[in-house]
DNA sequence: GTAAACAATGGACCATAGTCAATGGTCAAG
DNA sequence: CTTGACCATTGACTATGGTCCATTGTTTAC
């Protein structure tokens, strides 16, 4: 699968796949022709990038998405794995969210 | 006032001089002496380094603040500018606080 | 007189998540 | 055979808020 194929199918751009490639997201990327240098994308790539946007609509960075998928290819019992880094972040964010409260407070005290 | 005494009087670095300096939030800047090239700064720059640092902590960014010391600059009745913006910026965090609770049960939900 | 402390300038670098442009090569249709 | 669509690579750029470095010039203190 080249590229744009790959970009289409996964509905990212081809910029975004390299970037992806760049940051170790993708795997099984080849180069199988001796008569040009176009590469070929391995099938599981698309299901990848799904699983990557998956986890940032849950707010999840690029990072913490490449652990998982780091781990899943590690590790096939994946969920249990997912639902700890889940946790970790659902802290993350109730804390944010303090955060935001006590900045609001303060912005209210001002008014 | 010459940039390490305004550094140590404001309490920030002289690199966060300079780049508040290239990011306009300073003013009567001056290069007063023929034999070097040094520069001046007013007094009352003092009282700007301290009014975005207060501006930071509640949570505006420094573009925020530059607008309310350029507010300031033009119409001495500070306080009814400050506070509009201030409402604002509540009303931005407060649309943050909702799209992290979206997270968060997106994440409760997965768990 | 010399060394340390200070000043100015320009540019690179950090994380985040890509986007855009330039250049050069390749492939398929007409 | 040429045009347009596709591919690869590199590097620059976006916003945020600075920090760090190198280099050169100046001032101050001993």
């Amino acid at each position: 699968m080249k590229i744009g194929e790959l970009a289409s199918r996964a509905e990212v751009s081809r910029d975004t796949i390299r970037f992806y490639e760049r940051n170790g997201i993708l795997i099984n990327v080849t180069r199988p022709f001796e008569w040009n240098n176009y590469k070929d994308y391995g099938e599981e790539n698309i299901k990848r990038i799904r699983i990557i946007k998956c986890l940032k609509r849950f707010g999840l960075t690029l990072k913490e998405g490449k652990e998982i998928l780091e781990e899943k290819d590690k590790n096939p019992d994946i969920e249990t794995y997912r639902r700890k880094k889940a946790a970790l972040k659902l802290k993350e964010i109730e804390q944010k969210i303090d955060e935001l409260q006590k900045i609001k407070e303060n912005l209210i005290s001002l008014l």
